[in-house]
DNA sequence: AAAATAGTGTCTATGAGACACTATAGT
DNA sequence: ACTATAGTGTCTCATAGACACTATTTT
């Protein structure tokens, strides 16, 4: 550990620089600028799915800088905790939701995209069923705006998030979020098609066309309905529960997710 | 509500939210040192692909921990550096490569990953033309080891090395480093699916052989020579050059790599 | 000529889309 | 009975694998 106070040349970093065999050729070789650290932080983009559209939690800033707009749920990362754990940590505290699908999206570090001072945030994504978008997010002013999506299949690129109800008021990003939360859509595009992760978005039990129905919005193109339930009900994941759903038609088999060992 | 100057070091995210009305003199008071904060550095996983097999290279370690045992190469982020730019620096300064491929891979943060201090690693992977394997690395002790995945398909897992040549002694793994590299290998078997990702193993000109051998060698399974070939035709990704190599049968036409801008 | 590698033509199996049809509920 | 939704059967088309065949070089 460093001692606070005290830049030493023999800092921790310079013991990780195998190939410098003396003091003098690493402060020859290595800029002195890189002494001071960086902070790190996590991000998290919570995603879940309604009839209309995707849908994510951000949270109004109270101070500059980006004071009034609004952010994903982040926090700094502990001296002793792991990224994994300070993404769900911050998402207990931030957005009050516990026991969520949580996977790490993308690093990001441009020097200058905190202006207060060099922030490294490892980005997170995490899936909400749809239930659940209606818990009390503990009281904290954390809102769900509704993502708008300009453009097409998997080929990224920020996005922008509006007010749900009328009116629609677009809800400004702060720092580079509007990208991060991009990389994310763009990466649940991606897995979709290969990843049991469309399950993650629904209640424990759902209807094959509610299945579908998830897929369409998240794509954002309409699917076969055939083809669909022929390679859901080939892929081995999902499981008949017997009970059945009364629509306005015809009663739909619930099915339930249920993880193959052997894929 | 914390006060600046008063850390509380179970909540370092709190430091973000003291309330200061003015702007600048919220960033004239934001101290940024306020908590203990992680070394953060980028790891290079840099592969290439010979006639046996996946490449990489590994830097020996010349002190504790882990000394004796190999390294990626890697280095300490600057702290006004983007982590692109800290990639291809740590690239350049320990391999003696530039212009290489490179993207984001993943970060790894365990809290004991690194048994002197908490270092979170934003590890990249690289790929290199074979012809480039053989220049000269700088003078450095960096090694080229053969990569031995363990496992099947993208199952993923660590993967071991070994020394080329007779004897093929095992090449032992600093740090988290063989988990390190069997995530890049991962990811490369997954994209090379659907990504112009092989062409940047070959040299700029190579035959329709060329380029399924090195899809073998990646995904460690014999392909289809003519749904190859139909395959790769049929991307649009490919321009024949007009030149032949000769081998020892029929010459065989010599292809381009060309970026479509419409996929 | 024989061997070796390059490249083509075609048959077949598989999976997706399209569409018609049957099944079961509410009104 | 009518309508709405659930679910099945089957045809077609696109693509991958398999295999036979031709083409062009070296030895």
């Amino acid at each position: 550990m460093s001692r606070p106070g005290k830049p030493r040349p023999k800092a921790p970093e310079s013991r990780a620089l195998a190939r410098v065999d003396d003091e003098a050729a690493f402060l020859a070789s290595y800029d002195a600028s890189a002494f001071p650290r960086p902070s790190v932080a996590v991000d998290v983009v919570l995603l879940a799915v309604d009839e209309a559209g995707l849908l994510t939690l951000l949270v109004p800033r109270a101070e500059h800088p980006y004071i009034g707009a609004y952010a994903l749920p982040g926090g700094f990362v502990g001296i002793d905790e792991a990224l994994d754990a300070a993404a769900s940590r911050v998402l207990a505290d931030k957005a009050g939701y516990t026991g969520v699908f949580l996977e790490q999206l993308y690093t990001f570090g441009s020097p200058r995209r905190d202006p207060r001072t060099r922030v490294i945030s490892v980005a997170y994504y995490a899936l909400l069923a749809l239930p659940r978008v209606g818990e009390p997010a503990l009281g904290d002013r954390a809102k769900w705006g509704r993502v708008d999506v300009p453009w097409e299949a998997e080929t990224g690129g920020p996005v922008m998030v509006k007010e749900i109800g009328p009116g629609e008021r677009a809800m400004v990003l702060a720092f580079d979020h509007a990208h991060i939360l991009g990389m994310a859509v763009k990466r649940l595009r991606g897995k979709l098609d290969y990843s049991p992760i469309g399950f993650q978005l629904l209640p424990e039990r759902f209807t094959l066309l509610d299945l579908q129905r998830v897929h369409e919005i998240v794509l954002d193109r309409p699917l076969n309905k055939d083809s669909f339930r022929r390679r859901m009900l080939a892929s081995g994941q999902l499981e008949a529960t017997g009970e059945h759903h009364q629509g306005g038609g015809r009663p739909a088999e619930l099915y339930r997710f249920v993880r193959r060992s052997a894929v």
